[in-house]
DNA sequence: GCAATATATTGACAGCCATCGATGCACGGA
DNA sequence: TCCGTGCATCGATGGCTGTCAATATATTGC
């Protein structure tokens, strides 16, 4: 026959479930994370979001490291996580950054509590 | 003989380059981004984040959808990153928020110049 | 219309990574 | 000391993605 050894008690009870997120704002939120958590993107992100106007997609082409297929491909990243919209005058395109696009970031961080109180 | 047409010219100056960031501070930053960036992991730091106390690995194991290994890998990752903290005792391992996990974020999110200015 | 330029899109590919099963390791109980 | 349990690590694998060259699309100047 099978011995069988007590299992031990568990030390804690289970955790309270995290206040559930609702989910189009946990897409948006992971969408915003994910767009800056590429270096190259999270640069591009900062040049625009620096400047003091609208930036002509040539000059971040000129900048960065990276041929111009793949800025444009960032680019269209951060567009569609919310960080950064485009306009276009003639032939080039300039990218701003998106009023509140880093406010799911901001609401996520919120009052924090991630252990600062003592 | 080849024809030249002029090229037009640029509407913009080039946008004043970024203030450059502390290469420690942007690796951290983009650590944190990216261990946030995964939804397993981002619900799995939530989950420790909102707990009043450590959270016993055992129950996460218990809650999430992924197998035992995969909830250690991504623990790890957070560790690395600077979000969380694990004590250990007897067999069992807890982990809690690292104090000032999120700093990097919140230094970085500032004043928000991203477009609120009208 | 034609040539040249600016940007976007497509297709291909290499490297990364989330995931799993199997295994290792440490600890506690009997 | 042996067994069972909790967690970490290893090795393999499939899928995702950052990158580029080539191409497409759009616009301007002649």
């Amino acid at each position: 026959m099978k011995r069988i050894a007590a299992a031990p008690r568990r030390a804690t009870l289970p955790p309270p479930r995290a206040r559930a997120l609702p989910a189009a704002r946990r897409r948006r939120l992971l969408a915003v994370l994910r767009a800056l958590a590429d270096g190259t993107r999270f640069d591009l992100y900062r040049t625009v979001a620096a400047a003091r106007g609208p930036v002509c997609v040539c000059h971040l082409v000129d900048r960065f490291a990276v041929s111009q297929p793949t800025v444009s491909h960032h680019l269209r990243v951060l567009r569609e996580a919310g960080l950064v919209t485009v306009s276009r005058r003639g032939t080039w395109a300039y990218y701003a950054p998106a009023p509140g696009g880093l406010d799911p970031l901001r609401a996520a961080l919120g009052p924090g509590r991630e252990g600062g109180r003592p």
